[in-house]
DNA sequence: CGGTTAGTTGAGTGCATTCAATCCCAGTGG
DNA sequence: CCACTGGGATTGAATGCACTCAACTAACCG
C-alpha cells in the first residue's frame, strides 16, 4: 500500500503521518512482553504508560499528551511497558525499523531523539526523588503543579484544570491507594491550596502548592 | 582496554583519556546547579548520582560503577544532579564539547549514547515501579538482586557481596530509613534469604530474593 | 584507653492503608 | 418520569507498617 522510503518529502510526511488508528478509552496500545510493534505518535487523547508486577500491582511511569511519542522503550525484542489509553485517544501509527532508519538518516533528528530521551530522564529522575522522599500531599500536590505546566504547554485551560485521569490513575502513579489521593485533595482544600467543582480543580496558591512540593519543578 | 573508534587512534585516546583526576571519599564530583563542567568517566570507585529537595532530603537516582559515565544530564547550562564518590574514585574528566562533537562526528557511537540513554531510562522506570509499589523489606531484596546482577557484570567476587554503601545510602536510594533498612536486612536472615558476616552479605536464596523483589529484575 | 562512627534493636507514634459506608451522578429500563 | 444500577469519589474507623527517638553494641582510630 504505502511505497517504502523515498527521499522525498511528502512522501515521507505521507508514510508516516498517513496511517492513523484510533483507540477507546481503557484499550491497550501495546502490554509489556509482546513482540515489538509499532511507535505511536498521539494525536489526541492522553496514553499512560505503566510497568506491572507480577501480582498485578502497577506504577504508571509517564502520561503521554498529544505530540509526543511512546513505545519505543524496548528490552530486546519486546516492549518494556504497557500503553493503555486513558481517554479516547488518536495516534499515528509506524514501524519501528522505519522510524529507526529515518533518524539515523537524518542528524538532526538524532539529535531530537537524544535530547528527548535525555530529557524523559531527568523527569524520571525527579519522579524518583518525589516517590522516595514526599508525603502523600506533597505528591498530589507536585502532581498538580506537573499537570499544570503540561497544560499550559499544551495551549488548555488551566482555571479549571480538567483532571483527564481518575483518583485510581493518579494513586497508582503516585504509589499510594485511591483513598489517600481523595484524602490529599481534602488537605489541599483545606489549606486553601485548591478548590474543585464538577469542572475541575483551581490551584489557588501555585507558590504554596510548589512549596509543598518541595522538589523542583520538573521539566 | 579501551578501544574507542579508530580513525586518530592515539591523538583522541590521548585527549579523552589522559586527563585524570582523583577524589576522596565523600567529595563531591559535581553538584546540582553548578554551571556545567566536564563529563566523568569513572576508572576505579562508585560514585552516587542523587537529587536533593530545598530541605536537604535527598534521592539517590542510582550508582556509577567503573566503565560508566555520569555528569552528562543537563538542564539549560547547569547540572541537574549531584555526583558524590562513596568510595576513593579515580575517574578521567573530559569536556563536553569535546564529546559532543566526538559523538556528532561518529554515527555508531551516537548509537551506543542513544541505547544506554534508553538502558538508563528503562532502570529508572522499573525503580520507579520499585519506589511505588514495594514494601520496605521488597526494595532491600530488589536491591540486593541488582547489586549482585552489576558486580557480576564487572567480574567481581558476589559471596559474599562487599556492600561498598553504608545503610545510610541504601536508605537514600530506597526511600526509606537507615533503621528501616537494617531491620529489613534483620528480617531477611531471619527468612534465611541472605546471611551476613563482617566480609558482606550472601545471598542464600537468590530466587526467594527475587520473588520478593516481585518486580521484574532490572536491567 | 576514651572518642567516634556505623549498625542493630526496642518502644512509642503517626501516616498511609484496609475495609466499609455513603454520596453523587450518568445511564438504563420499567 | 422515576426508580434502579454501577462506577467514581469521599469520608470514617481500625489496623499496620515505617518512622522517630533512644539505648546499646561493635569496630576503628586517635
Amino acid at each position: 500500500m504505502h511505497n517504502v522510503c523515498q527521499p522525498l518529502d511528502r512522501n515521507r510526511q505521507r508514510e508516516f503521518y498517513e496511517k492513523r488508528q484510533t483507540w477507546k478509552k481503557g484499550q491497550f496500545l501495546y502490554r509489556a512482553g509482546e513482540p515489538l510493534g509499532p511507535i505511536f505518535k498521539i494525536i489526541t487523547g492522553i496514553v499512560a504508560v505503566a510497568d506491572r508486577l507480577p501480582d498485578g500491582r502497577r506504577q504508571i511511569l509517564d502520561f503521554f499528551f498529544p505530540g509526543e511519542i511512546c513505545g519505543y522503550l524496548e528490552t530486546e525484542d519486546r516492549y518494556s511497558f504497557e500503553g493503555e489509553a486513558i481517554t479516547d485517544v488518536e495516534t499515528c501509527v509506524f514501524g519501528r525499523a522505519r522510524f529507526k532508519a529515518f533518524t539515523a538518516a537524518h542528524g538532526d533528528l538524532a539529535e531530537i531523539v537524544r535530547v528527548t530521551l535525555m530529557s524523559k530522564l531527568n523527569s524520571a529522575n525527579h519522579r524518583l526523588a518525589e516517590l522516595g522522599q514526599l508525603s502523600s500531599t506533597e505528591r498530589v500536590a507536585a502532581f498538580l503543579c506537573w499537570l499544570k505546566a503540561r497544560y499550559e504547554e499544551h495551549g488548555l485551560e488551566t482555571r479549571p484544570l480538567t483532571l483527564p485521569m481518575s483518583r485510581e490513575l493518579i494513586a497508582d502513579h503516585l504509589g499510594m491507594r485511591l483513598e489517600t489521593v481523595s484524602r490529599s485533595f481534602s488537605r489541599l482544600k483545606r489549606l486553601e491550596l485548591i478548590t474543585a467543582s464538577d469542572a475541575g480543580v483551581t490551584l489557588l496558591d501555585l507558590p504554596g502548592l510548589a512549596l509543598l512540593a518541595a522538589s523542583d519543578d520538573r521539566p
